[in-house]
DNA sequence: CAACGGATTAGAACGATTCTAAACTGTGAG
DNA sequence: CTCACAGTTTAGAATCGTTCTAATCCGTTG
């Protein structure tokens, strides 16, 4: 025993290192550790705290400064999305492709909706001399 | 002379003080200069700092404490829509009615789109237990 | 393995917002 | 009209998330 233990070591982390590579960014033990972390599951939505909290929940110490780095490296590396739905807290999305959310703010929850779930039709020409974006979608939900 | 006055006296002054009983808000000198400046004109979009800086530059003077719990109490009583498309600074909406925005992030700029232009479709039903509270659609825009 | 430049870090600094406790002011009763 | 109370305002301190600074550290390349 002690063969069969979660893919939360090597796999991940050779896995985290390439995908490093290939964004142009230094493979270091930091930023190996927080994307195995962000990675290792599938569409996960962090802020920089509980990114923070949870690195260190595994033993682990990063700063979090870094923390703030490298979720900023990231989304410029095209690896995450920043997703702007609550004034006070800034969320970090791993599902970076076309989709909008359900946003539950009593509890700071977003949850995905895919992205040819929702229709948005009639979006007007922006104002002379601009041009248009991103078109984001927030569906607020409550408690029944 | 004298008399043809802009309508920034008497006039909003009354309208404001009658728009903050109806609300329930005691029409306090405060209160009433800056719904009077809020609501003289159609659809503006205001922040706390740029609001403060308005009032003061009007010779009034109002704290900017003031201002912040002003601009809730408003949001609360359905004068104001608190509208979140920037991670750094909270904007207030005059227009409380059903639409959506345009945001041009270099400038801190929103453009009201009408609520019957943007036409969302295929908004999934919510988890058990929630249910959706609003639709935002934010149309975030560059210099073409 | 040396050394260069990028990365990490603790802690200070920052900007927006909220809190605190004291001073002030509408308002309704008398 | 005046009083007194509850609601308001205020300056300044405090807080929160985030960014900056300057020193230290460490991947990478030669």
């Amino acid at each position: 025993m002690g063969k069969t233990l979660r893919d939360t070591g090597k796999g991940a982390a050779a896995t985290a290192t390439a995908k490093l590579r290939h964004a142009g960014l230094r493979p270091t033990r930091q930023r190996v550790e927080l994307a195995s972390l962000l990675f290792k599951t599938c569409d996960r939505h962090v802020t920089a705290e509980s990114l923070h909290d949870e690195v260190a929940g595994a033993g682990v110490k990063v700063s979090l400064a870094t923390v703030y780095n490298t979720l900023h490296q990231f989304t410029e590396a095209g690896l995450l999305r920043q997703v702007i739905v609550d004034a006070s807290r800034s969320y970090f999305d791993t599902n970076t492709g076309d989709h909008q959310h359900f946003f539950l703010e009593s509890e700071g929850m977003l949850i995905d909706i895919p992205g040819e779930t929702i229709a948005v039709a009639g979006v007007p020409a922006p104002p002379p001399g601009l041009s248009v974006d991103r078109v984001d979608v927030v569906v607020r939900v409550k408690r029944a």
